[in-house]
DNA sequence: TGTCGTGTTTACTT
DNA sequence: AAAGTAAACACGAC
């Protein structure tokens, strides 16, 4: 599912819901996840509150009335999901917390669902800065220590956009999108993209990822709100997934699929000339 | 029915 | 620093 617009998405759908509840108990499947909290700390979280819901990069994070912290990565295939009374456990379900307003006895799960359990979540005593660089929502405009890292190195521009470790947020969809818009080749060397285009690099970060998160995110396959909402931005791409069609800008090339550092990437040969 | 290629991510190894 | 590999599952093409 996410790329940090579809993070966000969740996050505002899921942050009034949650923001209140106290746990009643939290149960884990026994198939292993990415990274994990011990059954001591899944304890050690019964009666607390949720205090508020935010996200760095890609990472989802609950904070407690007691600062302690819960940070989520969401992997390929993971999501959470409201699961309405009597129905049954859902496949591939990893966690289920059992929640309660704090004068009710009803009693609310929400579940955490990941086919390829390429996520994990992780527990903090108090509030933690994830381990990536400037969220690319606004942050990486300025905070500008990335743009010296970029500009020393030789890997591609769409790779070095995939680095979380640089600026947290952007994945394979967005990256593309973002060459595009700004008429750049996806595999130009970090260190001969032109001053001109860096600046304009700056702001079109958190341009794309903001537009992609006002239109839903993106459902490719697997990604889909709690309450069920689903992305919309595909098909409103420039380029991602669209090999083989005529680009959108210049009507007149046909977009290519090519693989750099292994992930396939899409642009417009004559719109994204390298300089 | 079976095999192959592809995929929204990233942590670890070379 | 950069490049490659592995993790687990679903789905469509052939
Ligand atoms: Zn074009």
């Amino acid at each position: 599912m996410p790329e940090g617009p579809e993070v966000e998405v969740l996050r505002r759908e899921i942050e009034p819901e949650l923001v209140g509840l106290q746990v009643v108990k939290i149960d884990r499947s026994n198939k292993a996840l990415r990274f994990d909290v011990s059954y001591d700390e899944m304890n050690q979280l019964s009666q607390k509150t949720i205090k508020a819901v935010t996200r760095v990069g890609k990472v989802l994070i609950w904070r407690f009335n007691t600062a302690e912290e819960l940070h989520f990565m969401l992997g390929m295939t993971g999501r959470f999901d409201w699961r309405y009374s009597d129905t049954a456990a859902e496949k591939h379900e990893h966690i289920c917390f059992t929640l309660k307003k704090a004068q009710s006895v009803v009693h609310e799960q929400l579940v955490f669902v990941d086919p390829r359990r390429f996520g994990g979540w992780r527990y903090f005593a108090r509030p933690t800065r994830p381990s990536v660089g400037v969220d690319g929502f606004g942050e990486q405009r300025c905070d500008l220590g990335w743009i010296d890292r970029l500009v020393a190195s030789s890997r591609a521009l769409k790779e070095l956009l995939l680095d979380q470790t640089l600026v947290a947020g952007i994945g394979n969809i967005y990256a593309s999108e973002i060459c595009f818009q700004l008429g750049i080749h996806p595999a130009l060397p970090g260190h001969q993209v032109p001053n001109s285009m860096l600046e304009r690099l700056i702001p079109m970060i958190d341009a794309v990822l903001f537009d992609a998160a006002s239109r839903g995110g993106s459902t490719l396959k697997d990604y889909r709100t709690p309450r069920g909402r689903i992305g919309r931005f595909p098909e409103l791409a420039g380029v991602y997934g669209r090999a083989g069609s005529p680009c959108p800008r210049c009507q007149q090339s046909e977009i290519k699929r090519i693989f750099i550092g292994q992930r396939a990437s899409f642009f417009c040969p004559q719109c994204q000339v390298m300089p």
